[in-house]
DNA sequence: TCACAGTGACTTTTT
DNA sequence: GTCACTGTGA
């Protein structure tokens, strides 16, 4: 009865609609690049509250971005208004929501703050002052790993996952000052709504009544501790509809788990599938592209996407000599998108590394070519920002000692290490929070450490009445911390710093003024701009978004995003992928490539340089081996022919005391040496090009050979003999 | 306490 | 090539 269906369901096609309909206990979406997933999971819980009479209270939605839930919310709201009142939250904003409401149950204080890595490493620094900052930073990556995977101190698994056999004992000691000082980092935020859930019957039933149906966006990107989480939340019959796409999971560095999609159905029986293959975003020509290298993985549950829209310009493959090259070509890309009629905005360029960008950071204003650059801001990283937060996590959470011995003495106030250390061991002994105990042992220093100390705590007490004093008309939380941050003398000390090292940082204390003017000025207003920057440090970066420029951006940034224009840079072996990169990790780079070319809506664009400059050294590349991974006759090349590794003399390897086998430094064997059975002059024969002839043979340190073959037909290709069965000598 | 130079490291990074 | 951290010397 597709004509009695309302329109906002009426419009999905068939697979979209039974996803949307589905009624049984757990249900899998898969979902392919371009495929509306978005659409599906707003449109169902619209479909729940307003067909099936669902609680919108009773429905959680997690996801993995601010701005993945921000969308959310208002496309569910738009199709249904009530829907505004369902909990749609990232992973961790939902954990930080469950445990204030619970902060009791979790043996927390609701007023915890949040702790990034940089303030876990100084932590951590603190407890181990033998050890440079450095290793407490890898330490600290260890432990958050090991939070990933839900692993607590004592869980017996923890030495298999990790070699070190200090790890316990430190992550031990890392975890019993955190809860000293009453701070969560991003792990706990999982980890501990999980645990409270499993150990306190009456928190987990309440929650359980309370949330009937959950729902999850990308999901092949959840990790070990948000697969538990997950499972308990659902654990008392709750519905739980999953959507995800293992072809994009790109995130294992970081703790993803694949197999929590891959394994989804086995431990959650009577899981429905459901799989969204047809793309509305690109052409065929560009999904085939991104297809043909994502299927040599092993690991996948396998789909194929279909494109709606016919047609389309074939992909290209620039073979450049370096990145000036690649500058230049992206530039002239751009600027003939611009003379069609185009916008700068059409036009994206991806890479893997931020480093690259840099190139075309330096010469794209010279060209005239407006950009912007998503995700390097780190705004809220900033060391004057930084600063600035911490005298207000002070003001929050007084025993937060991380942003106590990060501004007692900034501006330096004559407070030192030793001051500080006498009163670390007085709110140590005493139970008391930092700034009571240091207000009762202000008088057991001397000198300028009293009077600086006196000065900071009389700051922090003022700010603190400030905040709390009577309401009054059109204040905002922008007041206060104007107030701070100038008689703090943060302002005076950071724009001296500008002056010596040109730089912005007195201005950028300024924005920050700014983006508290969303805040009430109030305690409450201060805890909530805190949590907001803490869990969501995109937001002051967002606003240049809207200008026409070109997008500067990391594959990885690009999920969920789209373009009409893709350039996708740097491939080369060495860069993309790494040579290092085997088994899963290669995978997870297919995938990456998967996800950069899926982006791309009409026109697709892969570079490839011959000279690499990395930390400062030129590198002779290889073209990717993922482009020897796609069939020859998708790509159009249109630029000139790459020369060949180890032939020919060049500035950069002439000279060199291992003669033309030196690349950038790296002594690599000589063709001939290490081509096998492949040399120039060879007969050979491919399964679907027929006969040819080898032009050249170059070594690659990883995949083997590179094997270029001049066909009969005319056509030139490249071939890896170590990933292909398709080419062989020709037999006589 | 600060400023400077030498040393080494250096993918990706939703939160 | 760049940046951040470390240790030294004033």
């Amino acid at each position: 009865m597709a004509d009695t269906l309302p329109p906002y369901l009426a419009s999905l096609n068939p697979e979209q609609l039974a996803a949307v309909r589905h009624e049984g206990p757990s249900l899998l979406i898969l979902a392919g690049a371009g495929s509306g997933k978005t659409r599906v999971i707003t449109t169902k819980i619209a479909y729940l509250v307003r067909e099936r009479g669902a609680d919108p209270e009773s429905i959680l939605a997690v996801t993995f971005t601010n701005k993945a839930a921000r969308e959310m919310r208002d496309r569910a709201a738009a199709i249904e208004p009530r829907c505004a009142r369902a909990v749609m939250r990232t992973f961790h904003s939902f954990g930080a929501w469950f445990l204030r409401r619970n902060a009791a149950a979790a043996g927390l204080d609701p007023n915890f703050t949040i702790y990034d890595d940089d303030d876990q490493t100084t932590l951590l620094h603190g407890l181990l002052p033998q050890h440079t900052r450095s290793e407490c930073k890898s330490m600290i990556q260890a432990i958050s790993r090991a939070k990933d995977f839900g692993l607590e101190p004592d869980s017996p698994n923890l030495s298999a996952a990790f070699s070190d056999p200090q790890m316990r004992r430190i992550y031990r000691m890392y975890e019993d000052k955190l809860k000293a000082t009453r701070n969560v980092d991003f792990g706990d935020l999982i980890c501990l709504p999980a645990r409270l859930l499993k150990g306190d019957e009456a928190v987990r039933r309440r929650t359980q009544q309370r949330f009937r149906m959950i729902l999850v966006d990308e999901y092949q990107d959840s990790n070990v501790a948000q697969f538990e989480l997950l499972r308990l939340l659902a654990g008392g019959g709750s519905r739980l509809c999953v959507v995800g796409d293992d072809d994009q999971s790109i995130y294992r560095f970081r703790g993803a788990e694949v197999r929590n999609i891959l394994s989804f159905p086995e431990i959650f029986p009577g899981t429905e599938i459901v799989k969204l293959e047809r793309n509305y975003r690109s052409y065929q020509s560009i999904l085939d592209v991104a297809g043909n290298v994502v299927s040599r993985n092993s690991g996948r549950l396998g789909k194929t996407l279909i494109a709606e829209r016919r047609g389309g310009a074939k992909p290209s493959l620039a073979l450049l000599d370096d990145q000036d090259a690649e500058v230049a070509y992206c530039a002239k890309v751009c600027r003939e998108r611009v003379k069609a009629g185009g916008k700068w905005s059409d036009v994206a360029i991806l890479y893997r590394t931020n480093a690259q960008s840099l190139g075309f950071e330096k010469e794209f204003p010279r060209l005239g070519i407006p950009y912007r650059i998503v995700g390097s801001s780190r705004f809220y990283d900033r060391e004057e920002v930084k600063d600035a937060l911490a005298y207000m996590a002070l003001l929050c959470n007084p025993r937060d000692e991380v942003s106590f011995k990060r501004v007692v003495n900034k501006p330096s106030r004559g407070v030192g290490d030793t001051s500080v250390e006498i009163l670390l061991e007085a709110a140590a002994s005493s139970a008391l929070d930092l700034l009571s105990a240091s207000a009762g042992t202000a008088d057991s220093l001397k000198g300028k450490a009293r009077s600086g100390l006196r000065g900071f705590l009389s700051l922090l007490s003022d700010i603190s009445a400030a905040l709390a004093a009577p309401e009054v008309d059109g204040e905002t939380l922008a007041k206060v911390v104007e107030r701070l941050v100038r008689s703090s003398g943060l302002v005076d000390y950071h724009r001296e710093q500008d002056e010596v090292a040109g730089t912005q940082k007195a201005s950028n204390l300024e924005e920050l003024v700014n983006a508290a003017s969303l805040y009430p000025r109030s305690p409450e207003g201060l805890a909530s701009f805190l949590e907001t920057i803490e869990l969501d440090r995109s937001l002051s970066s967002e606003e240049s978004s809207d200008a026409d420029a070109v997008t500067l951006i990391t594959m990885h940034n690009t999920k969920g995003l789209e373009f009409p224009v893709v350039i996708a840079t740097g491939l080369e072996q060495g860069l993309f992928p790494r040579d290092d990169e085997e088994g899963e990790e290669l995978e997870e780079q297919r995938r990456l490539f998967y996800v950069a070319v899926t982006r791309a809506k009409d026109e697709l664009r892969l570079t490839s340089c011959h000279w690499r400059r990395l930390h400062g050294r030129l590198f002779e590349t290889l073209p990717s081996r993922f482009l020897s991974e796609i069939d020859p006759a998708l790509l159009a090349t249109v630029a000139g022919r790459r020369k060949s590794a180890g032939t020919g003399a060049s500035p950069y390897t002439a000279g060199s005391a291992y003669g033309g086998g030196v690349r950038g430094g790296r002594p690599v064997p000589s063709p001939e040496a290490a081509g096998g059975p492949w040399k120039a002059g060879l007969a050979v024969y491919h399964e679907d090009y027929g006969a040819g002839v080898v032009l050249k043979v170059s070594p690659t340190p990883s995949s083997g050979p590179l094997v270029v073959v001049r066909f009969e037909t005319g056509r030139q290709a490249q071939f890896f003999p170590k990933f292909t069965r398709k080419l062989e000598p020709q037999r006589s």
